[in-house]
DNA sequence: GCTTGACCTTCCCATGTTGGCAAGGTTTAA
DNA sequence: TTAAACCTTGCCAACATGGGAAGGTCAAGC
């Protein structure tokens, strides 16, 4: 049993997340002392690296909420954590795809900027424009 | 001379947009008439135009109040819209780094998975056991 | 036992960009 | 004259996170 503060360290979720966490309903209220300080087990902690890892892929804290449903359940069908996995893998192709063209567009106009004292610069005349469209 | 509603439309920055960037001083205050209503000229426009065009390439509006002060700066160096330029085609190749880290893993995880009416699933196996970390 | 520092609590505010809605004023066309 | 289509400002919402203030609690050292 540790505090909030113990809790964030060991499962690398600030102490403030844990809170809002909390708030928005994506963890259960935690247990209070008789002073009102939160306390966590170490299965809670293990449950907030679930979502710390889940963060860390990406995954919206709305996702994490079906995942931790998922998880707790010992019935669950794979096929439900597969079909959200790849729906975000898809969601994330898609965001990359739109940077890439971005990237993409930017680099090749700079590529054909001097650089220099001089004040032409195609990434000024594309913005100009409008690139065409 | 046109409504905002007007430039909206022609410049494909939504009204809502327009004052919002004139709020946070990204634009000047628009003139108005007698009655309170803003109003715009082609020129405002072709700003307009030139803001939506790096918006959508992804600059921020901090960004742009760089790359407007360049354009309207006739004697402006080439080589700093360049660097600014290529400034952020580094930040989307570390976010696009950082999605492909993502959608990379999960893909991954999302191949062992069965997919099916079983429980066992690598997906929340990984996310239960921090991948490794 | 008292002081001090390190913790905890709640509450409010800010980020950045965009949309939505409401209450009210203006303009334009029928 | 009236109705529709505009405009105005202002507030609220999203998302996830951090910062800070004001005040309560706990543990260690003296």
């Amino acid at each position: 049993m540790m505090n909030i503060g113990k809790a964030a360290t060991a499962s690398g979720v600030s102490a403030k997340m844990i809170r809002y966490y909390e708030s928005i309903g994506l963890l259960p209220a935690a247990r209070r002392t008789d002073s009102g300080y939160r306390f966590y087990s170490d299965e809670d902690v293990h449950m907030l690296r679930f979502i710390r890892r889940a963060r860390d892929l990406g995954f919206t804290v709305a996702d994490i909420g079906e995942l931790l449903a998922l998880w707790r359940d010992q019935g669950r069908a794979s096929a439900e954590v597969k079909r959200i996995a790849l729906e975000h893998v898809a969601a994330l192709e898609r965001k990359i795809a739109e940077l890439q063209g971005m990237a993409g567009t930017l680099r090749m106009l700079a590529e054909h900027c001097h650089g220099d004292a001089r004040p032409d610069c195609p990434i000024l005349e594309d913005l100009d424009a409008g690139g065409g469209r």
